[in-house]
DNA sequence: CTGAAAGCGCTAACAG
DNA sequence: CTGTTAGCGCTTTCAG
């Protein structure tokens, strides 16, 4: 009807004249009329929502990925997308189905949030769904994944460290398994390569993401090891096992960053609620969010135009935005000199 | 067809003959078959989804948000239901035809979150949407509203300090417009009146629900009184405002709980994080969260069911849950007798 | 400039 | 037991 017309605003020839337009918008708000998104929808072939797939619940708030989130609500709401949130187990294996399920039309795209793929399951949603990855395990071939620079991180931090005149500096890293943990890694060797120092393997010490492991690991360090071997430094994989550390040291009564300096990576926000305030690596989660969103948005424009006139294909590609994006050293309270008790090696 | 049936589980008395059965499966496979969520939601009228409108992006990770939300992604997912979020500003009213216009079908109910409502806007929204609110500022009539109960949660906060001998404390209270704030305060009184304390008025001051707002009352209050005229406790309306305390205290080399005890509101995880850890009044946001699902839920049905049959009406409303759910203390490490510098009062 | 007609993918009622 | 039919509310040609 001309209805349709003047409700989604002059559509391009057809003008209708000021009478009738004035008598639909009336009758309209008369009849408290509201469109409907599913029939809309239906017909557009086009939802206009974005799905978020994301292991949400660790028991403990997941500030990294709220971080992510808030980045993809505004650029999604700025785009006039919605968001809905598929929340999985952390066993992404067993919610393979559950995704699957998802791909029924309700959304246009997904974003993965720090996924773990298998290789089978990247094909299979693939056929079924647009979507990109943000910093998944194994980036899959083909797929768009947004990543942060995870190796460069851990060298500012490193780095800053070494700066300091730290020369014994243990690494906690993350589980194996895990995005960016071999990176990091990677990065803490290339700081203590510039330097010349030694890397000592048994100082890269393995270990969950959480508060607790971080605890256990210093805990243990300090429990087992002589004073003349400790190290004066502690760069941790993220936030939370830096503020385990700081709890282990608050026990036994040794200060930070007087008798141990400690850096954390993330920049979730607790990290300035500890005391000493955190200096840590801080990573850009609203921009990866926001990111994210533009990407997928670009696919399924870019699929939807396809189905219209298969050519035109690879307009841009030059012009698609890096998908690693840098990081920041966040310089706070808990790195200092190394303790008076180790002599400063030139 | 009879398509349809199968795919769906078996349809009541329809029952369809084996050999078709898996003709249809078969054929659905090999077509990479996936039903349309739209057109669905448009034949049923029902988009099994979920709508949930918050104010998240306080700039500050909105940690009491994340905790609801939790409980509302498991509470829906395990009824089959979608969630989608619409983020709105913190000034509600500048966002109303925002939410309003996303009353178009795509969800079939919403969950407001600590919404700021408008009498006139409660009215217009109730027409186009079936919907509940947890903790709003101004519980409309007729909306079903989820709460806690803070004048309990103040009250058991200032019972504590009193029953660790604290007579002179100070209340740092919220703004307000904010839901509970005034409960606060009356439990705060209740516990005083109870201990036969007189309220000091101007020891309940207001001011925002942050961690600079804290800090500052924190440290006008030392700045500005005469040491025998300090208070021995701070009551803090949420925890973010502790923190604030905290810090400022840590500033001028002030420990808790040796020469103020804390307490805090709300238990949002980074209470742990603090140096000592806060004692404070949780706040069961995950119940929160899925008692509201349930409640939407149950409207939802309820008016879907009353569009055939319009009779059946009241039939069980003594089975609801209480809208008001109770809150639980938490005892850490931030509470401990007054200082010797006072004496006792008996 | 306006309205009639077709159809998006699905479900529900009803004949074969 | 199976297939046909008629919409759900909207958009989009295409004739009046």
């Amino acid at each position: 009807m001309t209805v349709s017309v003047v409700l989604n605003g002059a559509h391009s020839a057809t003008r209708v004249s000021e009478a009738t337009r004035t008598r639909i918008v009336e009758a309209a708000a008369r009849l408290r009329y509201r469109p409907n998104a599913a029939a809309r929808g239906l017909q557009r072939r086009r939802m206009d929502t974005l799905g978020v797939v994301a292991a949400i619940d660790g028991g403990v708030p997941n500030l990294y990925f709220l971080g992510i989130l808030n980045g993809i609500l505004e650029a999604a709401s700025a785009r006039g997308q919605n968001t809905t949130i598929f929340s999985v187990s952390h066993h992404w294996a067993a919610d393979e189905k559950k995704i699957l399920s998802f791909c029924d039309g309700r959304v246009d795209g997904m974003i993965l949030i720090a996924p773990v793929l298998s290789a089978s399951f990247v094909e299979q949603l693939a056929l079924h769904m647009t979507y990109v990855t943000v910093q998944a395990n194994e980036p899959p071939k083909g797929i768009v994944n947004l990543n942060v620079d995870d190796e460069g991180g851990a060298y500012l931090a490193v780095r800053h460290l070494i700066e300091h005149g730290h020369r014994r500096i243990v690494f906690f890293s993350g589980p194996a398994e895990f995005a960016g943990v071999r990176e990091r890694i990677a990065g803490y060797r290339r700081a203590l390569r510039e330097a010349a120092i030694p890397v000592e393997e048994a100082w890269i010490v393995p270990g969950g993401y959480h508060l607790a492991s971080g605890r256990e690991r210093m805990a243990h360090l300090l429990d087992t090891t002589g004073p003349s071997e400790l190290p004066t430094a502690i760069f941790c994989g993220n936030d939370a096992v830096a503020m385990g550390c700081l709890e282990a040291m608050a026990e036994r009564n040794l200060r930070v960053p007087e008798d141990f300096s400690i850096i954390g990576f993330d920049d979730t926000l607790d990290a300035c609620l500890t005391s000493p305030r955190l200096t840590t690596v801080a990573q850009p989660l609203r921009t990866l969010g926001a990111r994210a969103v533009e990407r997928v948005l670009a696919l399924i424009d870019q699929e939807a135009a396809g189905d219209h006139e298969e050519g035109e294909a690879g307009e841009s590609p030059a012009e698609v935005a890096a998908d690693v994006l840098s990081v920041q050293l966040v310089v706070r309270g808990s790195v200092g000199p190394p303790p008076a008790r180790f002599s400063v090696i030139k």
